[in-house]
DNA sequence: CTTAATCTCTATTGATTTAGTAGAGTTACA
DNA sequence: TGTAACTCTACTAAATCAATAGAGATTAAG
């Protein structure tokens, strides 16, 4: 199960790339629009600054933008950096592996052998997938795949 | 990532299935093979049990066998009886479906859609694959699909 | 029929993670 | 200069994880 705060992340971010260019969502708006607790948004919001997914603007008639255009945004970059490892495993992880401290003798681990696959799977869709695609479905893909 | 609860799980078994057909193995030969801790591997051992997945001799020359053959279970019961959810939105699961309070709309809600592809391509791994195909990789995969 | 080996069950615990809440601080536009 | 916005750090209650503890039930062997 991905994290409540990784789902929120990905509706908002949703709710940026609808926004049109340039002109700043307020937190309080994505927050209310989404239903998402304003105080906990803030500091997710925060954290996809810190990752360089978006920027803000302060003050007033600030808010908050895409750095990078909407179906350059991958599922998988914004579950990583919200929730860590996409992979299942420690030892299957490329942004933060770790050996298993039981099992050596990685390479005919039985068991690391099948997550591999579930990983190998699940990246191809996370990373294949952007925030374009969720906004226009149809659209998104199109653009997606024309763009590959 | 899966809980350390399952991994020993998945471990447990594969001794089970390494071990003579209707020869009982004792938690502390379990747990000394595979180093688990051994109160531990007793309550997952109980799990699976009371979950049918494996069976047990009580008294003297106890000890716990597999209650299907190794090539009847699946990588996706196990995980699905120890850790609970494949899915990764409780909207996906299967087993435990929940509906998510915030997203109404469903059928357009558009991580769903993403997610459902990411549970597809997870569930498919896992379910098809056994802890024969764990014990003996190419053999047991090749039993799998002859009996598919 | 007693004993020792083995599984069974329930409770407890410490650490960590999750999902927020609180509040003081900083920036920038009008 | 005021106030509407984002920024940052700290705190907390509840749940989950990874065990540990210990008394109880069952069975094979002697």
């Amino acid at each position: 199960m991905i994290t409540q705060k990784a789902k929120y992340a990905l509706r908002a971010l949703t709710v940026l790339a609808e926004a049109d260019d340039g002109e700043p969502v307020m937190i309080s708006d994505i927050a209310a629009q989404q239903k998402i607790p304003k105080k906990f948004l803030e500091q997710i919001l925060l954290d996809l600054k810190h990752q360089g997914i978006v920027v803000s603007r302060r003050g007033k008639q600030g808010g908050y933008l895409l750095l990078k255009p909407a179906h350059m945004i991958t599922f998988g970059e914004v579950l990583r950096v919200i929730d860590g490892p996409i992979a299942p495993l420690p030892c299957l992880s490329i942004t933060a592996y770790r050996k298993c401290d039981d099992c050596d003798g990685e390479q005919n681990c039985q068991i690391r052998h099948v997550f591999a696959k579930v990983a190998d799977a699940t990246r191809k869709v996370l990373f294949s997938t952007t925030i374009a695609d969720a906004v226009a479905p149809a659209r998104g893909a199109e653009v997606t795949r024309m763009l590959a």
